[in-house]
DNA sequence: TGTACATCAGTGAACGCGCGTTCACTGATGTAC
DNA sequence: TGTACATCAGTGAACGCGCGTTCACTGATGTAC
């Protein structure tokens, strides 16, 4: 029964020794740094820093350097879902639904490029060690394969698996996003004005592959 | 006129005062260390010990780490070609041929996580100041481009461009590579007994989109 | 309701470390005459 | 062919820095009675 953050007005018991969410405080200014200031900036004592707390406080709520990391991408994979729900149209599983997955998807690489490489980046060597990571990972996954298992069911697709198509479709959306942020590929580069026309026509292909 | 590497017959002038060829020694050093100890091992001392010089040594060939990298890098992407070049059948821009390079790019990535990490990753900030990693990064782009025209002529395809699908078959081979490394799937996930049966699969999916 | 006490969530000092980079230097090489 | 000299590619010492982590500690909180 959790009864401390009864009241959680913004800037009030700021002084209490007690911080009451710093867990949370710290993956915010985590998620802080890294955009702003990149991945090298990402210490466990800039965060401490940043959220105006002891050096040594942070390994009161993370194991070690490699846990926050983790938590912060697992909070990547939150907010990824939470921006993906807003630009999904209806609930069913259309093609068209299907599409704006993916397209959040890559908006949102694009919007937090520094948390997407992290989050599938080398500096958390083994996702196994990280419960909540893994099963966030794993719903991000789920979600696609769910619209695609009933997309397929319709469409009457049997030469592969749901599984495979979903895989494939992650894998594109992913890569895409990554030759982006990674400035490998531009809308200039094949005459388009922006990125959002790139992604609309990116979204074509994989249409076509889905119907 | 080059004339300094005559002989070339390893580790006889081992105890010359000059190398020789030190850049690119120290290039092969930063990529053993890479894939043997990882990106946070990597560092301009560490590879100056490896190599056996000076750790000042290395700033007369490189700008700074961010150039070395760079060029780490970009033999990473020569050494992608070398590989595909190898597994590809024969001249041809036949559908299996343009198969043959994305397996041969998902297979690379698995033989060298660190290094394909490396090349799309955020620790070149800024691709354009090293103009051999982008003139490398090119060439892999348009290889790709070239099979992928070619086959679109033949199958008489003009719905997209084939900057685009270009662009959506390279997106899903990396995108493929990196969530296999970062262990984001897994062919026992789908049901699968290995990479190779999964990237056949994926393949699959790619081959029909192309026909 | 009050009190004793265990536990939780902070502090602050200190450790040892490896790193990128600069500096003044020197030995080796190449070249103009 | 020999020589003077500029340039190239090394060396070694030193700088200042931020980092992850450990330690012994203390103030605040929650709970059993």
């Amino acid at each position: 029964m959790p009864k401390k953050n009864i009241k959680k007005s913004p800037s009030q018991n700021k002084k209490a020794y007690h911080h009451g969410n710093l867990r949370e405080a710290l993956v915010d200014a985590a998620i802080d740094i890294l955009e702003n200031e990149g991945l090298k900036a990402l210490s466990l004592r800039a965060v401490a820093r940043r959220v105006g707390v002891s050096q040594t406080a942070p390994y009161h709520h993370f194991k070690d350097k490699e846990g926050m990391l983790a938590a912060v991408a697992a909070k990547g994979f939150m907010m990824m879902e939470a921006a993906q729900n807003i630009s999904i149209p209806g609930e069913e599983n259309t093609a068209e639904n299907i599409l704006a997955l993916g397209r959040g998807y890559v908006t949102f690489g694009l919007k937090h490029p520094a948390l997407l490489q992290l989050m599938f980046g080398p500096e958390i060597p083994d996702p196994k060690n990280h419960p909540e990571l893994m099963s966030e990972g794993q719903k991000s996954f789920n979600r696609i394969l769910e619209g695609v298992t009933a997309r397929m069911d319709e469409a009457g697709i049997t030469y592969v698996t749901p599984s495979i198509v979903t895989i494939s479709a992650w894998s594109m959306v992913h890569g895409l996003a990554i030759l982006l942020i990674g400035g490998k590929i531009t809308p200039e580069g094949v005459g388009l004005n922006n990125e959002e026309e790139l992604i609309e026509q990116v979204a074509n292909v994989l249409h076509k592959g889905l119907t």
